[in-house]
DNA sequence: CTTTCTTATTGAACGCTGGTCAATAAGATT
DNA sequence: AATCTTATTGACCAGCGTTCAATAAGAAAG
């Protein structure tokens, strides 16, 4: 009825992103409609345009943090103390492998989505979120690796995390298989 | 108006299969709607439900086909003449990739659809085909790999499809890469 | 040839989607 | 108190996959 809510619940940025965050998640962007979301929230899909210029922007809000999720994670391996380069070598791929099966939605919207919409706004993301990884790599590495073999480790990893992705396997399952994975690109990295 | 064609051009599965591959193939599983597959058929898009339960159904029925020609260029790789086993370790590797990235919407749809309707029907056909690979791979590694390995080996070049069939690059763009890629992976199998 | 039966097609309808926008009321400013 | 800015609504649009009663073409039977 009433075309402005009383201040105490107006709409912010923070609340639809909070919402839309769980329902991405849960359903994939596809499946978690503009309407679900405004329903959640309480208010219509209309409102959210305010705030938001399109699905594909307010995606895109929520996804970069969660690039740096992972950057968080590849940094406290490395501060993390270990018998030698190589276990932390392997802690790098394992932990990767970990973050994609754990948040594996996230981990879809961040690299796998193929929506047109949104392809545009995200490319600095995977890109800082890969330099990242690289430099661990680098630093880590028994001798020093080309910037291709990096580049093949961790489209192996990738290749992983989205197979079981799409399967919708859980880590648990599967984390003797990404240990040997892992140890896989060891050897070839060595 | 008239509820029936006559006889001479009545809609047949082979048509509309021909039709919709293309369409899948330019525009992708969700773009292609079924609205447009009948104005290229000049028919309704009712009609095609007469023939195809849905939408998944249709789609399934042209991906099973595409991974039969996966099967056909690895076996074609295996009947070529070459150097040594090392060599026909490569170009399996390497023909993947290229099968890949020169079919990469027919890639997406076999491996990388993550529609809830198609997902119950797609199960023996990349898990054929995987077989396919696997025996391929074991008949040609210099020493006996494990499953595992194998299981390795086919991950990280679906992780370099994957990559760069979200990114829309062609196989010429990254032919070098994908023979730096094959070969990596051969220095882990050795 | 006529009637009956089967078969293939149409197009309206349903409920969903992302997105736009005029109307409007709450809060801030003057 | 009057004006201005801001946030929200909900009707509306074009499109989607899917269903289905109505119907006409072709085949079969009498």
């Amino acid at each position: 009825m009433s075309p402005r809510k009383s201040a105490h619940d107006e709409l912010t940025k923070e609340a639809i992103i909070s919402v839309a965050r769980n329902l991405f998640v849960q359903e994939g962007y596809a499946a978690a409609s503009m309407r679900k979301i405004a329903d959640t929230l309480q208010c219509s899909h209309g409102a959210i345009y305010y705030h938001f210029k399109n699905k594909a922007h307010l995606f895109y809000e929520i996804i970069e943090a969660d690039f740096q999720k992972l950057d968080q994670v590849l940094d406290s391996v490395l501060r993390e103390s270990a018998e030698n380069n190589e276990h932390k070598l392997f802690s790098i791929f394992y932990r990767y492998i970990q973050f994609g099966l754990t948040h594996q939605k996230h981990y879809e919207l961040m690299f796998l989505i193929h929506d047109d919409d949104v392809k545009g706004y995200l490319n600095e993301g995977p890109n800082k979120s890969y330099l990242h990884f690289a430099q661990a790599v680098n630093s880590l590495a028994p001798k020093s690796l080309s910037i291709k073999d990096i580049w093949s480790v961790f489209l192996s990893l990738h290749g992983f995390v989205t197979h079981y992705c799409r399967t919708e396997t859980t880590f648990e399952e599967v984390k003797e298989l990404a240990s040997s994975h892992a140890q896989f690109l060891i050897k070839a990295t060595c």
